[in-house]
DNA sequence: GAAAAATGTGGAAACGGTTTTACATGTTTC
DNA sequence: GAAACATGTAAAACCGTTTCCACATTTTTC
């Protein structure tokens, strides 16, 4: 493959020359540009990105790990991301940890010696103390000490899930969702939030304090028996809000197949707002995130990093997404 | 950053006896080699992968070109072409066209200049002449001349779908899908081959030709009242089979919308075998794509691609999955 | 016990660019 | 006519590695 000496030579000019032209600066006469162009298409001279951004300290490259590009949310965020940075001139290099502490540890080391211009972070793990500081570091959803972060107002979710069920006249509500309160070392996550938001106006309505339950969601493979279970335990619930759209569909599925028919004797409001593609029945009522607007979020942040500014938190809204099962 | 000269002049030896301790090549004296991974740990050194792949002239990067990590199956295929790459030490590099030529001509562009190991190609536009055959392109379900390829057994798919609808009683069967016929530049894709495994099979059982519909589907935006003219225009239609789940899902509504029931009036059969998570209605019946296969497939062929050896095509099977609807 | 082989080490070139420095022209300006 | 400035080029230094080669030391072989 030619490099930039091997223009130089066939135009008969120096590879400083070549450089200037090549990345439109400093003094290059009008011939000279044009003979060096010409040359460049001749031999088919493309400049090696890796060489280049050796000197120039940054490669365009962010890397986004999150658990699995297949969950709906996910992978609508990773498209938002890829998207907006694209505009950017970023390329971006995807990171599946599979919630797997260990998977997430290497691809951090990985990353580090890559010299990735960011890494944006999506995960639940308790992983503060492999995360070296001094990498340019972005979390959703997640407060790490020092790392700047987007995240949706997952509060205000909370909040909003309350009301409607209120409004929709429940009077025993509950939440299902596992939000990493059960770790060895508990971590406040954002997504902790959603079920605080609906706890707190429930509360404030005087409404009866509602059920918590929490369940291993696992590798985002559901287990329905486990909802079954909640479910009978708990007769008297009339409205549940559930950690995310996906749950919320397990759900829905158990009340039926149990008899319960919603929303006429239980109300469900998932999280998320999926935008099913392959959904033949209900959709579901939910609070929904905007993938746009985080990724637009999480842009800017990156932008930030690069002009070594200083890094604000931004906090997403969400909004109330209308469905037929609430 | 502390690199490689500042450990060699901190242990007291060359770069190159540095060098040889982070690869593990050549010979080292166990205590010149304990006192350069002390100093490596004490500066905490990690290797600039950029330089390294200068020298390499490889970077283990691989990038995937797809219309949209959003549209399930493709998303799911990204997730285990990533689990797979990952195990051998490659990452990948995710690239959205939207099905968009011109994204896809600069992503082309952009992933030259990155030297990288390999791009994997999932397209559907005709852009033969913009690829350089220097590149290490893989191509999934589609041929570019002097490109190898992975792709699903597509023809067998056909087939499978009109054995079932045959055995299922139909008679007046119909194919829904826009495999890009009606571009001025028509090309033979693999998609197509699921129509005329079809289309032959039918033939052959001697039953009337079936009716071959193609629309425009867009940015995965589809069109309910296209599909709604489709429908009402050939009410004898008993029996559908379409290009994907997407599309069988929105036949499916359309023709439940206009009193049709399924599969009692109508058998619908879609393709790509949709593991839909937020689904409350019916399964769809359909022909399934293994990723997981087709994952290990291009990573045999990346694989082969390093090895410098000769890269065969592949073809992986697909499967019938039993649903609701057919 | 000398030659041959194995082991151990460092300097320098190469990878393909960017940036800096030094210098050579040509054009104004006073 | 010399100083100041603008325009352009060549050569060298640098980025952080790997690799080749030369050389030194130790061990094995006959």
């Amino acid at each position: 493959m030619p490099n930039i000496k091997d223009v130089a030579k066939k135009a008969g000019v120096g590879i400083a020359t070549v450089s200037r032209v090549i990345n439109d600066s400093g003094y290059v006469k009008k011939e000279t540009r044009e003979k060096i162009e010409k040359v460049i298409k001749e031999i088919s001279y493309v400049p090696n990105e890796i060489a280049r951004s050796m000197t120039r300290q940054r490669n365009d490259i962010v890397a986004f790990i999150l658990p699995n590009s297949t969950h709906l949310f996910f992978g609508e965020l990773l498209y938002f991301v890829e998207e907006e940075l694209y505009k950017y001139g970023y390329k971006v290099m995807i990171c599946n940890s599979s919630e797997k502490i260990e998977k997430e540890i290497v691809y951090l080391d990985m990353l580090k010696n890559n010299r990735v211009d960011a890494v944006i972070l999506l995960t639940n793990n308790d992983i503060d103390q492999y995360l070296d500081k001094k990498l340019p570091l972005l979390s959703f959803d997640r407060r790490f000490d020092g790392v700047p972060f987007v995240a949706s107002d997952n509060y205000e979710g909370g909040v909003l899930a309350a009301k409607r069920l209120i409004e929709q006249g429940c009077k025993k509500m509950m939440f299902i969702g596992d939000d990493a309160q059960g770790d060895s070392t508990p971590v406040m996550t954002e997504v902790t939030k959603r079920r605080l938001g609906f706890l707190d106006y429930i509360k404030e309505k005087g409404y009866p304090e509602m059920i918590n339950i929490e369940y291993p969601l696992g590798d985002y493979i559901h287990i329905p028996e486990n909802i079954h279970k909640i479910i009978n335990e708990h007769p008297e619930i009339d409205g549940i809000f559930t950690i995310s759209d996906a749950v919320a569909c397990d759900v829905i599925k158990e009340l039926e197949n149990n008899g319960r028919r919603v929303p006429e004797d239980v109300k469900v409001i998932g999280f998320d707002g999926g935008r099913s593609f392959l959904n033949l029945g209900k959709k579901i009522t939910s609070i929904g995130q905007s993938p746009k607007l985080i990724a637009e979020a999480i842009r800017r942040s990156i932008i930030n990093f690069y002009k070594k500014e200083e890094i604000e938190n931004q906090i997403i809204p969400v909004y109330f997404q209308e469905g037929e099962t609430a």
